[in-house]
DNA sequence: TACTAAGCTCTTTTT
DNA sequence: GAGCTTAGTA
């Protein structure tokens, strides 16, 4: 290698960074705070070890995101050129399904196995669940889901889970003694369908390890390096994965960050990081310590949230950058108007820096929670985008057009036959449908047999001819398969099936979109065929594996330049100058579903610090005193880590804290107009699913007075005053300072409560 | 069989 | 508010 080139890229890097790219071999752990320069390390450690002669074929490197992928494969191009090419790297989901491609024979499932979404997964359990007759109520497709998949990331089959008293006596306790039931049907089920879901991916790929070893080999001398990122975020599963792909040549190297754990639901555990030293006793161990991301101010703040956690590596993240602005807090009394302060305080920011849209990112807690904000930013023109949320894949007329292209390419998909059986409608209705569902369980035979030997099932009556049809014509397309590529095909599919000039004829503005959207995803499947980069076959099958695994949030249009809206779980990775935490609020963040056990409670922290540490700049939290929720207008509590974050780093928004006027109100007089309306939105809604219009008007919360800093209002031991949430209460001790004033208050209801003025909503109550 | 109106339920994060 | 189900009707 040239010596003068790798001066270069080595220059800018600080000592520990550079020695974590110059081992390139054994067992390596490089713990890496936020705004670190992870992957900055990363991507000059997998170029130097091309650059020393290791070739890319025998390189694999894991991430969570394609877009982590996608954006590392770009820097080491950049470094390398085109060898990075070569490289095998992409999430564990979509790399684990490119081996299950290969190797799916050996496993009794087709190569073209269809990969069942979240939704697919769901529909299912529904089906099986009323099918064995057990009370939806206590079974909600959901829960038992969920049960599926944590049993599922511990390496626990339909099989085993019979068998695990442990579990099923957990099941019994709260109600539900039938999930192992369940849990076997559907395994059943995908495998008779010939679909995998997304455990199943990683499930079936160390089943496939496990027990053909001579795969696990080929797999093993193929891969002599391997590199996983986000390390803190793997399950027992993809942990079980890794370790036996580096058992041969323990050229393994784990980035991660024990602070921004913040996966546990999705069975991550902690301890994979905490215990690899257990597993490989001469691990090298380098700790990236330096941020180069943020201010003083926001590093200090987060490193004093993140201390409050027990579980941690022991690290101590520091910055050499400015002190910069303090962190502000803002706050609103409803949603709305959360929405409203940021969308000013955003147009007001921009104005002052000359700052582009890009340089902003609200981030929150809940998706549903950018409702509100996408509202206030519209009133300002302010452009956004949304990451996440509902998908375009997700989108009915898109599933749809999908799911007879998976029933084309896997005729046993069941979920994708029912999808489309009756779409456009063909007189194939629900009499029929319950038929078919009867017969398909008595004689455990699939749906597509069934409608292939209609003529054999009795009471199917005159829907017989209509079900042979409808066969014909999924084989027909079937038959195209080898001679026509993916767009050819699915153009095909869209004109024969009258699905395009159907939504063609919908003039209206629902429909239009819908029509685009179908359009767009027929340009998607143009763009895949045309592209040349890759030398992939350019059939059906092979476009539906490439966007099965695709989410929103990885469709890039980064040359826009627009605000961005996203979860923090999808902000991880990312930074922007200026970021907004909004509905910092007690059971939203932290989330209610979180806050029962201290562990819960620390996920939930570190998922802050992550919020807080994604801003360069500045940083700003907001919260309401009351926010609509289901339709009901509930008071909030401000989060306890406001309160939390050390004083000397927070502002609070003199802004937020003016008296309203009379023009804020909002409008009543919704809630009179014809009842019909709504109804007729979600019957529409019910036909052609989700659009993208929403508009919405809330009502005024209670008037609430609150002692704020500059409040000239004093409260007196002995006052007697009301809480919004805790009722009456006498005030029984004052402590603390100007600005952090407390307030220990005797509540009839709830006992003693120390509050801080500053966040509390109180109002005096005469005796 | 297809469509409409009304009623019921819903509480997190993602591949 | 929004999605989804069900009863009732054409």
């Amino acid at each position: 290698m040239d010596e003068q080139h790798e001066a270069d890229y080595l220059k800018g890097l600080n000592n520990p960074q550079k020695a974590a790219v110059l081992q390139t071999s054994g067992p390596v752990m490089i713990v890496a705070g936020a705004g670190s320069g992870k992957t900055r390390v990363l991507t000059y450690r997998i170029a130097h070890m091309i650059a020393s002669g290791i070739d890319p074929f025998n390189i694999l490197a894991l991430t969570f995101t394609n877009k982590a992928a996608k954006e590392m494969r770009k820097r080491i191009e950049n470094v390398v050129g085109s060898e990075a090419k070569n490289i095998w790297m992409g999430t564990f989901h979509s790399v684990f399904a490119k081996i299950l491609r290969f190797e799916a024979g050996k496993l009794g499932y087709p190569s073209n196995f269809t990969i069942y979404d979240t939704d697919d997964s769901k529909s299912l359990l529904k089906t099986i669940i009323k099918e064995l007759k057990l009370d939806d109520k206590a079974y909600k497709p959901n829960v038992v889901l969920n049960r599926i998949s944590a049993a599922k990331n511990s390496l626990i089959t339909h099989k085993m889970y019979q068998n695990a008293d442990e579990l099923t006596s957990y099941d019994s306790v709260s109600g539900k003694p039938e999930i192992a039931k369940i849990y076997n049907l559907y395994a059943k089920r995908c495998f008779m369908a010939g679909a995998m879901d997304f455990d199943d991916l990683l499930l079936k790929t160390f089943e496939l390890f496990t027990t053909h070893i001579d795969v696990l080999n080929k797999y093993q001398h193929k891969f002599q390096y391997v590199m996983v990122d986000e390390y803190q975020d793997t399950n027992h599963c993809q942990y079980m994965i890794v370790k036996k792909l580096a058992a041969v040549n323990e050229n393994i190297c784990v980035v991660g960050d024990d602070a921004q754990s913040i996966y546990s639901f999705r069975g991550a555990t902690i301890r994979n990081i905490l215990n690899f030293e257990k597993d490989y006793p001469d691990l090298k161990v380098f700790k990236l310590e330096q941020n180069y991301r943020s201010t003083q101010t926001i590093v200090n703040a987060a490193g004093s949230i993140i201390a409050k956690n027990k579980d941690q590596l022991e690290k101590k993240v520091w910055t050499s950058n400015q002190l910069g602005e303090k962190i502000k807090v803002l706050r609103a009394v409803t949603d709305n108007e959360e929405g409203r302060f940021i969308a000013q305080s955003i147009f007001e920011e921009k104005m002052k820096h000359q700052s582009a849209h890009t340089d902003f990112a609200i981030l929150y807690r809940t998706n549903a929670q950018s409702r509100s904000l996408e509202e206030a930013l519209r009133k300002l023109n302010l452009p956004y985008r949304i990451y996440g949320g509902q998908s375009f894949y997700q989108r009915k007329e898109v599933k749809d057009l999908l799911a007879y292209l998976r029933l084309t390419v896997n005729h046993k998909d069941e979920e994708s036959l029912k999808r489309v059986i009756n779409y456009p409608a063909r007189g194939i209705g629900k009499t029929t449908l319950d038929k078919i569902q009867l017969h398909a369980s008595e004689q455990g035979v699939s749906w597509w047999d069934i409608v292939c030997n209609a003529e054999v099932f009795p009471n199917l009556g005159a829907a017989k001819s209509r079900l042979a049809d409808f066969a014909t014509k999924i084989k027909s397309f079937a038959t195209m398969l080898a001679t026509n590529d993916a767009y050819e095909l699915s153009m095909h599919i869209a004109k024969s099936t009258n699905l395009l000039k159907s939504l063609y004829d919908d003039k209206t503005v629902e429909g239009i979109s819908r029509y685009e959207n179908v359009v767009e995803l027929l340009n998607g499947i143009k763009e895949f065929v045309e592209d040349d980069s890759s030398e992939l076959e350019k059939n059906l099958g092979v476009y539906l594996q490439d966007i099965a695994l695709i989410t929103d949030s990885d469709k890039d249009d980064g040359s826009d330049d627009k605000i961005s809206l996203m979860t923090i779980h999808a902000a991880k990775g990312l930074e922007f100058p200026f970021v907004y935490i909004s509905g910092m609020e007690e059971n939203l963040f932290p989330s209610q579903m979180s806050t029962g056990s201290r562990k819960d409670l620390e996920e939930e922290r570190r998922l802050f610090y992550v919020g807080m540490t994604r801003a360069e700049r500045k940083l700003t939290l907001s919260y309401a005193n009351s926010r609509f929720r289901f339709g009901q207008l509930l008071p909030c509590e401000p989060s306890r880590f406001i309160g939390e974050i050390v004083n000397d780093f927070i502002e609070l928004d003199k802004k937020a804290f003016v008296k309203r006027s009379d023009g804020d109100k909002p409008e009543f007089n919704r809630f009179n107009k014809r009842k019909s309306e709504s109804t007729e939105k979600s019957n529409l809604q019910n036909k052609y699913g989700r659009t993208n219009q929403k508009q919405t008007t809330r009502s005024l919360p209670p008037p609430i007075v609150n002692f704020v800093p500059d409040d000239t209002t004093e409260i007196k031991v002995s006052d007697v005053v009301e809480h919004q949430r805790f009722g009456k209460g006498k005030v029984v001790l004052l402590d603390g300072d100007f600005g952090n004033k407390k307030a220990t208050i005797e509540f009839d209801e709830y006992g003693k409560k120390q509050l801080v003025l500053k966040f509390a909503k109180l109002r005096f109550v005469k005796n």
